[in-house]
Order: C-alpha cells, then sequence, then structure tokens
DNA sequence: TTGTACGCGTTATCAA
DNA sequence: TTGATAACGCGTACAA
C-alpha cells in the first residue's frame, strides 16, 4: 500500500504495455519467454503486488463466496464450516463468512453486504431466512441442512439416520423405542429423523414415545429438560429396556450424564444413540453410539453443486437456472459403548 | 448481475448527475430533501443494488478484514472466529476467513490472496507463520495467542491463569502439584501457565512434577498420553493428595474420564483443573474446574486495537506505525466440582 | 445544492 | 506476439 506499484509501472520499466503485463498474470503462454522473463524480473524489482478487486471491475469475476452460518458455538457447524472452506479453497474461491445468531434482520443485512460486494454465490447454513427470499438474490445459492423448497441443497439422510439409529435400537433387544427432539417443522430436513423413527415403531411394532419439545440451548436448560424426560420414562416404563434416540450429541450427552450420575454406571436399561457424532460422543464418560453426518462430503457436494451453477451463469447468459437440484447424503452409524445388546431380552 | 444498474441508469432518470447520485449514498445530508426523495424513488424502481467493488477502486477502502485460523476443529479457535466476526461487524467490517490447518505453505497463499484482496488488516490466530513475516505485509496485523514479537497483540494472562489454577489447587489441601503441558516454546503466550504453576509451586514449596509433552490431537492420541501419566502419577504419589492442572480441557475432560473410570468415581485423592472453559469442562461426569478466557473481550480488543491502527493509516500518511502493543486479558477461574478441599487434608 | 471531468487498476476489443 | 484505447462503477476535486 506504501507505493501502490501498478500495470503501468511494470509497463513503464519492461518497455512493454499494460496490456501485455496483463497477459503475463492470464495467459503467459502468449508472450515469448524473454518478455516472460523480462516482466517477471521487474515484477520481482518493483515489488508488484496483485490488485484482484480492480480485475473484478472489468471482468466481473470476484472469485468470493457467502457463507451464512447460524452460530460458531456449536461443534456441528464449525466442522461444516471449516469443510466448506476448504472444498472451496481448492477451486480457487475466498470466503465472506457471516454468524447471523439467528437473527432474521441480521442476516438481512449480511445478505445485503454480499450483494453488495458481489459475491459469486451463497452457501446458506442459517435457517432463519426462508428459501423464498433466498432464490430472490439473483445468484446461485445452495443451503445445507435446511429448508430449501425454492433453492438447491444438500443435506444429510435424515430419514436414514433416523432410521438407523432406532432400528439398531431395536436390535439390541430394547423393550421400547424412545425418541428425544426438537419440535421441528415437517419442512425441515430434520424431520426425517422423525420419520426414521416412527418407520421402525411400525415395523416392529414395539412400545414407543416421542418426546418433541424445544430443548434449549444452554447447558442447563438442555440439563432441566433431560432431567425431566428422564424421570417420566422411568415412570412409564420401570424395568423395561429402553432404546433412546436423541437427535443431537449434546443432548444425548447430558442424558447420558444424568444416567450414570443416577446409577454409578450406564444400567443395561438403557440404550442410548446420539446424532452428529460430535466430539462429546467419543470423550463422555460412556463413548456413546451415535449418527455421524458426513461434513466433508457435504461440503464438497455442495461446493460442487453452487460452483457448478456459477460457471452455468457465465455461460449460459445470465438467466438463472430454474431447475432445483436437492442432494442427500447418507450417514453413517458408527457404534459404541451404549448399545450393548440387552441382557435381560424379553425379545430376540 | 442479470441487469446491472448503475449510478449512470439513475442518474438519467432522474436527471441528475452521478456526482449527486453518489452524494446520495455518501453525504446525503448534502442533497435537498427533495433530490434525495426523488432518487429514492427511482433506486426503488430500478431495483439498483449497490457496488462496493467499484467504491473500493475509487476510494480504497474494501472494509474487508482478513482472519487466519489453524482450524475450525477446536472448539475454542471456533469460538473465537464467532467473537471475532461479532466485533468487526458492529464497524462495519466483512471478514475473509481462512482455515489454515497450520501448514506454513498453505497459508503463505492465503495470506497472498488477502493482500490481493486488499484486507484494510488482518486477525491473525494461527501460529505457524512467523511474527516477522506478517510484520512484512505492511499492513496492520493483530494477532491472538501466539508469538507476537513484531506485531500487535492481544492474549489472555496465561500467567494469571496458571498461578489461579495451581494455586486454587494448593488451598484444596493438594500435597503434590501437577502440570500436563504440550511441549511448548518459551515465546509462545501459552507458556506463561507453566510459568504461573512454578511460581505456585517455589510459594507453596509442595512436591510438585510437570509433564511437558505433545498431547496429540487425536481423542486416542490424547487418551493414551493421559493413560500413561496417570499411572506414573499413581506410582509417584500414591496415597498423595495430587492437583492437576492439565493445560486444555479436552485433555482434562479424557484424563477424568479415564479416572472416574478406574474409581467408579472422582476421588478425593485427586483434585483437576482444566483450562478454557469449553463445553466439555461444563458436561463431563463431573464438570470440572477451569480457567475461562473471555474470547469475546480478547476479540473486541484484537478487534478495537485493529481498527484503531487502520484508522491510523487513513490519516497519519501510509507509513506504518512501528509502536507494538501487546495486550494481555485476565482469565478466570471457573470453580466447579473436582476442587472440592481434601478431606484428608494434612495441610491447611 | 448540483454538475463536470478525471482517476482508481485491470481486462477486453480491435488492430497492428 | 504486442499495443492503443475504451470500458468497468464509483468517488471527489473543482467549478458553478
Amino acid at each position: 500500500m506504501i507505493k501502490k506499484i501498478t500495470f503501468a509501472d511494470i509497463a513503464k520499466k519492461t518497455g512493454y504495455s499494460k496490456a501485455t503485463i496483463s497477459r503475463y498474470f492470464n495467459h503467459a503462454s502468449a508472450l515469448s519467454a524473454e518478455t516472460q522473463a523480462v516482466i517477471e524480473q521487474a515484477i520481482q524489482e518493483l515489488g508488484y503486488r496483485e490488485n484482484k478487486l480492480a480485475r473484478v471491475l472489468a471482468n466481473g469475476r470476484t472469485e468470493i463466496i457467502g457463507v451464512v452460518v447460524p452460530s460458531l458455538y456449536m461443534h456441528y457447524y464449525a466442522d461444516l464450516l471449516e469443510k466448506i472452506l476448504l472444498a472451496g479453497e481448492e477451486h480457487g474461491y475466498k470466503f465472506i463468512v457471516f454468524s447471523s445468531q439467528e437473527d432474521r434482520e441480521t442476516e438481512h443485512t449480511y445478505l445485503s453486504e454480499l450483494m453488495a460486494y458481489k459475491v459469486e454465490g451463497l452457501i446458506m447454513v442459517s435457517h432463519v431466512t426462508p428459501s423464498v427470499e433466498l432464490a430472490k438474490l439473483g445468484i446461485p445459492v445452495v443451503t445445507i441442512e435446511r429448508e430449501d423448497k425454492y433453492v438447491n441443497s444438500v443435506n444429510a439422510n435424515n430419514y436414514q439416520g433416523g432410521l438407523a439409529a432406532s432400528q439398531h435400537l431395536a436390535e439390541t433387544g430394547c423393550e421400547v423405542l424412545i425418541h428425544i427432539n426438537g419440535d421441528l417443522s415437517t419442512a425441515s430436513p430434520a424431520f426425517g429423523r422423525i420419520r426414521g423413527f416412527r418407520e421402525t415403531v411400525q415395523k416392529t411394532g414395539l412400545a414407543s414415545r416421542e418426546y418433541l419439545q424445544r430443548l434449549g440451548n444452554t447447558y442447563e436448560e438442555i440439563r432441566d429438560g433431560m432431567s425431566a424426560i428422564l424421570k417420566d420414562m422411568e415412570e412409564r416404563f420401570p424395568h423395561k429396556c429402553k432404546g433412546i434416540f436423541v437427535s443431537n450429541d449434546t443432548a444425548a450427552g447430558i442424558l447420558l450424564n444424568l444416567i450414570v450420575q443416577k446409577y454409578g454406571c450406564f444400567p443395561d436399561e438403557f440404550k442410548l444413540v446420539g446424532f452428529d457424532d460430535s466430539p462429546i460422543s467419543r470423550e463422555a464418560i460412556v463413548p456413546f453410539t451415535t449418527i455421524r453426518q458426513d461434513t466433508r462430503l457435504i461440503a464438497e457436494d455442495a461446493m460442487e453443486m453452487l460452483i457448478r451453477r456459477i460457471e452455468e451463469r457465465k455461460e449460459h447468459v445470465p438467466e438463472i437456472s430454474k431447475t432445483l437440484v436437492h442432494h442427500v447424503i447418507d450417514t453413517e452409524l458408527i457404534i459404541r459403548d451404549t448399545t450393548k445388546k440387552c441382557m435381560k431380552g424379553t425379545r430376540q
């Protein structure tokens, strides 16, 4: 910044024109070897630093993608963001990142900023802005694990995950299947976990119970909720082998602790499966079974999808493609120590 | 992007000049109320979208700050990044974020990109690029919790944290003080934790032992390391009340689990303090005492420091200020359930 | 209060 | 293979 060396300076020093200097950076092969060497030399001597923003004004390509996450406090989002950044950088994209705290208005401001900076596409992870709004932005958008009616998306196969979790519980010999989840809208991809659970209940004919209620965002809230649920479960299904499928690892971990604290161990009477494969599932006092979402795959797929749209727009006129794509990435059951076969086993 | 409306279009439609349209956005108060209304109207009708990149070319201000974190897998970095984003957005800055995976070369590329995009400043959290390099960039730089000899920085008061942790252990009546940490360079701010520990050992005259070795990055590595350390501690100090200060919560949590798994509870013979106040410290089977780094304060301070430098450069010629500033933010002891007073207590 | 004219650093289009 | 010149969209003296 101290002295801004530009193409003009290099041109003057080398005797070539600005156009040739530009070519050196963009189509070097079109220059004679000698020219390249001369320019290379001058660039070094002058200490030239490229200015990609000026290039943007001239050719329209920012190579910037916008990302909005709901927060980074939750491990899942942080992990996902990291994978998104890595996937995009391989293709030469940079990211302007916003964490919206799930505030609709804030998010609106952020989206305006992103548009003002002419981002070429948007990866939307936050879920407070409806997809209709996103579709209106006029740039390629891919959402991850959120309502996606009017935009492209990549989601985990929540249904399959819910199915795998509950089937696994049934197979361990549980007598009653229990599902703990938030109070989800059916439009949310995560609702698939509930569908998977319900299907298993139907297929197996096992007794069941769903606790669908706001789980809370703080440790204390979640703990109190889990505590009440634990009490209720024990009253309703005493001495039955209870297979519990909790929709996220944080809540699952807290429930696990409540159980271990109460019994001094994780009793055979309980089986537990979480969701996300976040660090706590592995680091818990009893490492617990969970459903892994492959964030790397999800991010790479989203990135590829977005880049494809961006390329399309460059070739086929700026007419935004109206064919929406929704990808679903399979999940994986990670079996750990909370789903050992029931010893009493009336079933099996 | 579909049709790019520019100031020229607004000017044509309203009959005003481009300059006046520009004024509408930058010095609206200098226009008559009527003019403002007319322009406002035209903007709406045309569906104008501002282009902040063109503005950059004209006035040099990108309002973009670069951030490089080592990774987002660790909760501490994700949390810190979130706070940085929030602190900066309040001042109208946007962030291009890179996660370098602690790779020196990758990081070099990222830094070049940031310079090419004319970021106004850099927040550096990753620690593989020495500060001499950072100082050469020619833009304001603030580092957080890393080697900072040649640049401005904000760090947690690691010394105070180490002191508080070990003193607290001493006060609970521990007979031997133990510190587990990585094999740190003395240039690393985190080395202050070791200094704090050592000073407490000297002051109290208690028996002590330091385990300074690579802790590892995976659960398995850390667990194996902790397991060996636990064994060694027990052999060296049988039946003594052991006060253990572990330099991060992940490792502390794993050690805690090993102890609880072995004894079926967290015995009076052990006292434990972690570092970071990451979620695991609260969600562990026995919520454990830890040292909290106020990431919000750290981020806000770093942001303020950086912005100050940026402003300075705008006024006082582009001569980069050579007076370095290093801030230190106090930590806080969070007392939970792993540091209850020793019952046997030969001391106290 | 408003307009004119030029500059910001690069790329694209035509020529040569 | 290279050059001249006009964009790109906005800000800002300077003038009116």
